[in-house]
DNA sequence: TTCCGCATGTAACCAGTTACATGATTAC
DNA sequence: GTAATCATGTAACTGGTTACATGCGGAA
């Protein structure tokens, strides 16, 4: 499990409220990671009933009070042990590759026109990530500890969404129809 | 969900029992599903009641009776209309990519050497999918049908494979400490 | 004699999703 | 007026994991 440990994360770069967290997961660390803020909620009281952070409340005229959790010593060894130890690799589920496997036995153009979709997503996704990457890196020979870090998460996910684009290509070229010459 | 559908393309290309398919998703399928035992009973229970599935008991001396699941004309009108449907893009969780970021809160040098491990396994893997593409696809230009599709699902393991190993290496490069002759 | 393969499952648990609930403020 | 943003949560459910249980045959 790795939830209260993607958080954990989060909050020794600084600390915030559930709904920060839950945000920030739709964001940077979110190449890798994400949460609803309904988990992470629920994960936060048990961080903090663990002793990893510690919570403030800070009453706000107008809307609902919030509270600012903060990372506690504790929560800070934990990370330290965390980060030391071994991390599972996970198993890669995709529905589309099932779906390509299993084309013959429904409608090929179907499978073909969902990985064009695919395709389109991932592409969208790789601009918006090499974006990301000029706006915030512009000169990563420079870069040194959690700066450097963030970078090469974001250097994964623009790998990760190359590779999903050039696989998608290659079922494109070999399920759609043949050139007319062939006929 | 996608298990009972992935059982479904697996009992379209041969009947078999929940051991059987608990083992193909070990192999083949595996790429980019997986299962345990305990689980594929559960969901062919779901199935069989569905009306997506038969069962025939066949008795053994020795050990214990087999099941062998095959489809029904609704299993196969099931598969052929999730097959035409679209397949939501699943969000990658790598708690690597998570301890990456979060390096600096913890040993950097520990990371790396998790880091060199996963790159590792991923070679390990990279190396038996070539292998399986060569024995079982020596002439891919020519491929057809359901074999083309399971060559295609192969060949987004091994691009999968192949890109995590240059992350990992990337990772690597930028963590170890620089050659000497800089310091 | 010890482990692996075959072959079935139950039970307890855990993580995560979806739906629902509340309610003010601000921007279009 | 309508939708989005801020801000908290509860409840029901689903999918998957882990631990446990049984028991024979054959190989090392």
């Amino acid at each position: 499990m790795a939830l209260e440990h993607a958080i954990l994360v989060s909050l020794a770069e600084r600390a915030g409220t559930g709904y920060d967290l839950a945000r920030r997961f739709d964001k940077s660390i979110g190449y890798f990671w994400t949460a609803t803020h309904q988990q992470v909620y629920k994960v936060l009281a048990r961080m903090e009933a663990a002793g990893w952070v510690t919570v403030t409340v800070l009453a706000q005229d107008g809307r609902p009070d919030k509270k600012r959790y903060d990372l506690t010593e504790a929560g800070r060894a934990e990370l330290a042990r965390w980060i030391g130890g071994p991390a599972e690799p996970e198993l890669t589920r995709s529905e589309l590759a099932v779906k390509v496997r299993g084309a013959s036995y429904g409608d090929v153009r179907l499978v073909a026109a969902e990985v064009e979709r695919h395709r389109d997503l991932h592409a969208e996704r790789l601009d918006s990530y090499l974006a990301n990457e000029k706006r915030d890196f512009p000169d990563p020979s420079r870069l040194r500890g959690a700066k450097l870090h963030q970078y090469l998460v974001l250097r994964g996910g623009i790998s990760y969404e190359r590779g999903a684009i050039e696989w998608c290509d290659e079922i494109l070229e070999s399920l759609r129809p043949r050139p007319k010459g062939k006929r």
